[in-house]
DNA sequence: CTCCCGATAT
DNA sequence: ATATCAGGAG
C-alpha cells in the first residue's frame, strides 16, 4: 500500500480541525518553553493545570534560577518525572541568564544547547513562539500517525523529521504537527484507532488493520 | 539501552 | 493490571 499524499492529508485534516493549535497555555516564550519541558510523557491538560499556578509564582528566568530545587519539584510534581524536569527547568533558566540575558534564544543551535531542551522542544518553541519553521515537530502523536499514513517507516524521531521535511511545505510545518496531534488524540489513537470514522480512511495504508500498532 | 514518574483511560 | 501521555539525559 502506498503512502498518503501529504497535501491531501493537510487539506482534509484542516477541514476536520479548523482550530488546531497548541493546547498548552502560555503568554510568552519562557512560559511556552517551561510548558513544553513539563509536557514530556504527560497530557497537555495536566500541564495546564500545573502551569496555571506555576506561572503566577515564577515570572522570569531569575525566579526559576533562584528557587530552592525541592520547592520547584513540588510545584511541578503532578506532571511526573518531576526531579528531572525541575533540574532541567532550573538549569535551563540559569543558562538563559548566563548566555542570553534571561531571554529565550531564537535559533535551533542555541535552544538545543539548553539543559532539558531537545529537538522536539526546540521545534515547538521556534514554530509557535517565533514563527520559525525550519523543522518539523515530531512527538509521540506525529510519530505514530506519520508511520500509519506511510509518510515514514522509521521509528527514530530525527529520521522521521528528515523524511517529513521535504514532504511538508515550510509555511505549513507548524500547522501540520498540530493537525496530526489533534487527529492522533481524537481518531488515530495509540490504543484503539477509529479507522471507520477517519477522514483519511481511503488514502491510509493502515486503514482496515484498525488496531495494528505503528 | 535504561532511567525518570504521576495521572488517566481501557 | 497495563498502556499511554506535545521527551531528554546518561
Amino acid at each position: 500500500m502506498s503512502a498518503a499524499p501529504v497535501g491531501e492529508v493537510i487539506a482534509r485534516l484542516k477541514r476536520e480541525y479548523p482550530d488546531a493549535k497548541t493546547a498548552l497555555n502560555w503568554s510568552n516564550p519562557l512560559e511556552l518553553l517551561v510548558a513544553v519541558i513539563l509536557s514530556a510523557q504527560c497530557t497537555d491538560e495536566r500541564v495546564n493545570r500545573v502551569t496555571e499556578r506555576l506561572f503566577r509564582k515564577y515570572r522570569t528566568a531569575e525566579d526559576y534560577a533562584s528557587a530552592p530545587l525541592e520547592e520547584l519539584e513540588q510545584d511541578i510534581r503532578p506532571t511526573g518525572f518531576y526531579r528531572n524536569k525541575a533540574r532541567a527547568i532550573q538549569g535551563m533558566a540559569r543558562a538563559l541568564l548566563e548566555r542570553h540575558g534571561g531571554e529565550v534564544p531564537k535559533t535551533m543551535e542555541e535552544l538545543v544547547a539548553l539543559p532539558g531542551v531537545g529537538r522536539k522542544t526546540a521545534n515547538v518553541v521556534l514554530g509557535n513562539a517565533f514563527g520559525v519553521n525550519e523543522g518539523v515537530v515530531v512527538d509521540t502523536h506525529v510519530r505514530r500517525v506519520s508511520r500509519r499514513l506511510g509518510l515514514t517507516s522509521s521509528d527514530d524521531p530525527e529520521k522521521i523529521e528528515r523524511d517529513l521535511l521535504p514532504q511538508v511545505p515550510e509555511e505549513e510545518r507548524t500547522l501540520f504537527a498540530h493537525l496530526l496531534i489533534f487527529h492522533g488524540r481524537r481518531v488515530c489513537k495509540a490504543r484503539r484507532p477509529d479507522c471507520p470514522g477517519c477522514v483519511l480512511n481511503d488514502i491510509c495504508p493502515s486503514s482496515g488493520l484498525s488496531g495494528k500498532p505503528s
